[in-house]
DNA sequence: TATAGTAATAGGAATTATTACTATTTATAA
DNA sequence: TTATAAATAGTAATAATTCCTATTACTATA
């Protein structure tokens, strides 16, 4: 991969969020350093970024998510605010278990959780 | 809710499928039997058919994918066939665990399993 | 039964999110 | 430097979903 300056800004945008940006936010504060980025190369930096495992793409809803936090870990989504916290459960006892019941190979478990946060 | 036809439809379609349809799909199998079925009306129904409790909606990465089965359930998709399996695991411990670490009133949990199913 | 009022529903248009395409620019290695 | 392959901006296309307004099912009244 080739170094380019519009990846740079793009991947410090999402390394220094917490909030789980969509790829239409981090263009907007993109576009502040770099006026004529285009969308599609933030989309097509986001998924590179992914791929090489610097970032993590959640999905909430049918809208795609952006985070920095590259490690496994799960979900808390409020139904009232809208915002999403991460969370760490130990989910090598569900892998085992998939394994075990099912002859399933997990290499990814997500576990996403709706209901009402701690502001409301 | 009144009754309507189209709706009649698209519950079972839904409730005699077993392969998770996406909303496009249904659209394609209504047609069969209504030929001017619109897209939307197909999107109002489900997710009404939804709210109701009649059927559920799950998200693959970004697009919805309707259940007939509406018990709390959880899902296996194989990484090489996309086939997502229905599957229980427990999680009325999560449910207690998030309350008390976070205080988070969890109302619904959903463990989405990704890897390699016993197909290969 | 026929009719009128109304709120739910339908179809199709519009919007939003994402991907694809292409001419041009740029990083990098020889 | 220059060759070249990768990346970019800009725009068009596609995919997924929601919105808008005419129509229709249902209810109450005659």
């Amino acid at each position: 991969m080739r170094f380019s300056k519009q990846r740079e800004l793009i991947k410090n945008i999402v390394q220094t969020t917490n909030s789980h940006p969509t790829a239409d936010w981090i263009y907007k504060e993109a576009k502040k350093k770099i006026s004529n980025i285009s969308l599609g190369t933030v989309y097509r930096n986001l998924s590179q970024l992914n791929q090489d495992g610097i970032i993590n793409i959640i999905y909430d809803n049918n809208i795609a998510r952006y985070d920095w936090n590259t490690v496994s870990h799960d979900h808390l989504k409020c139904n009232k605010c809208g915002d999403i916290t991460d969370i760490h459960m130990h989910t090598e006892e569900l892998q085992k278990k998939v394994w075990n019941q099912y002859k399933f190979e997990a290499d990814n478990i997500e576990i996403n959780i709706t209901g009402i946060c701690n502001k409301h």
